[in-house]
DNA sequence: ATACACGCGCTTTTT
DNA sequence: GCGCGTGTAT
């Protein structure tokens, strides 16, 4: 069979190993995206297996089409008949053909984060709980790390041994009803739901278990225990299941991935093959040695190694900047001499830990002209025009849903303020029926004549508060008869017809944002028009679900190397499963990565240390790792001390880079020596040392901005802050000095 | 009902 | 340094 020719033999076992549970423990880097697309190939071309009873599970949208890619390339058409995608996306499509016959309404929207936030916030209101003592966001990760481990409200109420469980417990029961009112689920629902109905349904059960011969797991150290469940009943009736994971790469613990899940598949299946990928087909054996120094640092973990046959390569650079602004300048620069040396924008990629750090990146490309795409941050699906048209969207599927309701009722501003809505919503309890239904009643009531009493008796709505209202519901009629009959771009523009969306945008911000915002709006009528060849209803469910369970990630454009391409800016947490060329990791400083919130917890530390990994073994060609010296966080200008990562790297993997090696090391040293290289730089006179630092006019030079003047040093606490205007393009910039000899030198 | 001003707390990571 | 919620003035 050719396609297992270009397999080393490991891979080859794991492509070939048809009958019975399977366990790959792949290394980054070793191929395990082919194996899995070359086993699915086998068990279709060799073993014999129709497509469609194969289930394949994939982390991401993205790494799902590009499986699907890989499998049409070696079976073509026949590929679209696997059941390939993620749980996310495999669950919302059962819960739509079986949903309704357990009790699930036929058109339940999917809640998203910021939904279920909204949703939350109703809870806790209704509860009475003190949102400042507990915040909404823990009681809502309560909620959600229950859901993933498959309890319900009531397990957690019975399981509950402190006040902030029981809170849980009791915010779960009221946001769960919420959620049935708003006929929404959320995304832990889309599993748990999904187990449940496999559960307690004999004759669905057995339906998927007699269809799904084969069950493939991705990225299985990512799963959670629900996840793992589902995984299991699907595959328990033929016993076919092959996972895939890296013990090393688990970073979503705190999604309630349960690194346990890999020893509980041993445990489970006693009698499954364990094949090891360690042979490395991305990455230099520079970066491979330095990333297994910084894994090795781990405790309790299966020893695993790493090789490749491609030798060493370039040494990693690491360099320590000033501050994030002059570390982002080191990293434009460095970009622009690599594109001179012939790397393409989409061979390079710029990550960081927390997605505040990309604006200082941000910048500084801007100033440098480099193109870049941002991965994460403000999702073009968060924003605010786009949710808000979503929501209009979301209505006409599902009017009762609250969350979207309350959402657009007034936007654009229509005279239905805050204290008429919660009017409505009193008013729809006390008639125990959706707010929906509520409004349909005050239209009836408003419309007929055979009224009797005064208005206040019948609802409790001003006039002009109740006439906005029911033109509110006129339009949303009107729409829901719109989509009926139309494509979705049609309903879309009936949306912006309607709300006259595009004034309001005008109207409301500045002209350029504006500008932007309807270009967003624009995009979003692309992506809408590419469901235009599908039946009007089951389009504008198909869209919605996509969107609800799009990410981020899924859309980063492929870096091909015509001269298109953009540098990646990107989230560590989401370049797992991506690689580049040119990878720079910025902030490795303690506190940043390893990120402070882990300081206390060894579990969480080891999860941080797993992460600087992941990023590390991005990189196929190059590796940057860069610090600053003083950062600023919340505000502050603080400092911080290079990663613990970084000492676990032996110095012989690692070149310093520096841009003026006297003043870089003195930069190194610290405060009291940078201060004294920033004096001794130009040509002047040196000013007098007082103890105020620097004089305006005294001359300096900077390792990255070069030489200038003091324009002013004011002192601010124990710090000085020194204004130094610098010749050439650098500017004007504003530095930071401290006197305190600091633990750095 | 809306518009703006002020204070507060906070920032991990995302399907 | 920013977004959010609360408070006050039109």
């Amino acid at each position: 069979m050719d396609i297992l020719e270009d397999l080393n033999p490991p891979q080859r076992e794991a492509v070939t190993h048809v009958e019975g549970p399977l366990l790959i423990l792949a290394g980054p880097g070793s191929g395990k995206t082919r194996v899995i697309a070359h086993r699915i190939a086998y068990l279709v071309d060799t073993a014999g297996v129709a497509p469609w009873r194969i289930v394949s599970v994939t982390f991401t949208n993205k790494a799902a089409r590009e499986m699907k890619q890989r499998v049409v390339a070696h079976l073509g058409g026949v590929a679209s008949d696997l059941v390939l995608g993620t749980f996310h996306s495999i669950c919302a499509r059962l819960l739509r053909v079986e949903g309704e016959r357990v009790g699930l309404p036929r058109a339940f929207n999917i809640y998203d984060d910021a939904d279920q936030m909204a949703l939350l916030k109703r809870a806790a209101a209704d509860l009475g709980i003190d949102t400042k003592r507990f915040k909404e966001r823990s009681l809502l990760s309560g909620i959600s790390r229950a859901k993933s481990e498959l309890l319900t409200a009531y397990d957690c109420a019975r399981a509950s041994h402190d006040y902030f469980s029981e809170l849980v417990a009791r915010t779960f029961e009221r946001y769960q009803e919420l959620l049935k009112e708003n006929e929404a689920l959320d995304f832990d629902d889309l599993i748990m739901r999904t187990v449940e109905m496999l559960r307690d349904h004999a004759e669905i059960r057995e339906k998927y278990q007699e269809r799904f011969l084969h069950v493939l797991v991705d990225e299985f150290q990512d799963t959670n225990i629900a996840q793992y469940q589902l995984a299991r009943m699907f595959a328990a009736k033929h016993g076919n299941i092959c996972v895939v994971g890296d013990p090393d790469q688990s970073i979503y613990s705190w999604r309630s991935a349960d690194i346990r899940n890999i020893l509980n598949f041993e445990r489970d299946f006693p009698q499954a093959r364990i094949v090891l990928l360690e042979q490395n087909y991305r990455s230099t054996q520079t970066i491979l040695d330095a990333a297994h120094a910084v894994i090795s640092g781990s405790k309790e973990r299966k020893q695993k190694s790493l090789w490749t046959d491609q030798g060493p390569g370039e040494p990693i650079v690491t360099y320590e900047a000033y501050d994030e602004e002059e570390e982002a300048g080191f990293v434009a620069n460095e970009i622009l001499s690599l594109l001179k040396g012939g790397h393409d924008y989409g061979d390079i990629a710029v990550m960081y830990r927390t997605n505040a750090q990309s604006r200082a990146i941000e910048e500084a490309l801007i100033a440098a002209n480099i193109r870049y795409q941002l991965v994460g941050g403000t999702r073009f699906y968060e924003r605010r025009e786009v949710k808000d048209l979503l929501a209009y969207l979301r209505l006409v599927h599902s009017p009762f849903d609250a969350v979207s309701f309350t959402r657009v009722v007034n936007v654009p501003g229509r005279g239905v303020g805050a204290k008429t809505l919660a009017d409505l919503e009193r008013w729809a309890r006390k008639m125990n029926v959706p707010v929906y239904t509520a409004l349909q009643v005050l239209a009836g009531q408003e419309t007929g004549r055979a009224s009797v009493g005064t208005r206040a008796e019948r609802h409790p709505v001003g006039a002009r508060q109740a006439r906005s209202l029911i033109g509110f519901l006129r339009m949303l009629d009107e729409l829901i008869d719109v989509a009926a009959k139309n494509n979705l771009s049609t309903l879309l523009d009936g949306v912006l017809e309607r709300t006259a969306y595009r004034r309001y945008l005008y109207e409301e911000f500045e002209e350029d944002e504006a500008d932007e915002r309807w270009a967003n709006i624009q995009e979003l009528q692309n992506v809408a028009a590419g469901y235009d060849g599908l039946a009007p209803g089951d389009a504008l469910v198909a869209f919605l679900e996509d969107v609800a369970l799009i990410s981020d990630a899924d859309t980063i454009a492929e870096g091909e190397s015509d001269h298109g391409g953009r540098v990646t800016l990107i989230t560590l947490h989401s370049a797992k499963g991506l690689e580049y060329p040119v990878v720079f990791m910025t902030a490795m400083e303690e506190g940043i990565l390893p990120h402070m919130r882990s300081f206390d917890e060894p579990a969480q530390m080891e999860e941080e240390r797993r992460l600087c990994y992941v990023g590390m073994t991005r990189a196929k060609e190059r590796l940057y790792l860069l610090r600053a010296f003083r950062r600023y966080m919340m505000g502050a200008s603080q400092h911080a001390p290079p990663s613990r990562f970084l000492r676990d790297i032996p110095p012989e993997l690692l070149v310093q880079r520096s841009a003026v090696s006297d003043e870089a090391e003195a930069v190194q040293r610290g405060p009291q020596r940078f201060r004294e290289a920033f004096r001794r730089g130009a040509d002047g006179p040196p000013a007098e040392r007082d103890e105020g630092g620097f004089r305006a006019g005294d001359k300096v030079r900077h390792p990255s901005f070069g030489d200038g003047v003091v324009v002013s040093c004011t002192p601010t606490g124990g710090d000085f802050e020194v204004t130094v205007a610098f010749k050439g393009g650098a500017g004007i910039k504003k530095l930071m000095l401290s006197f305190a000899p600091l633990e750095h030198a």
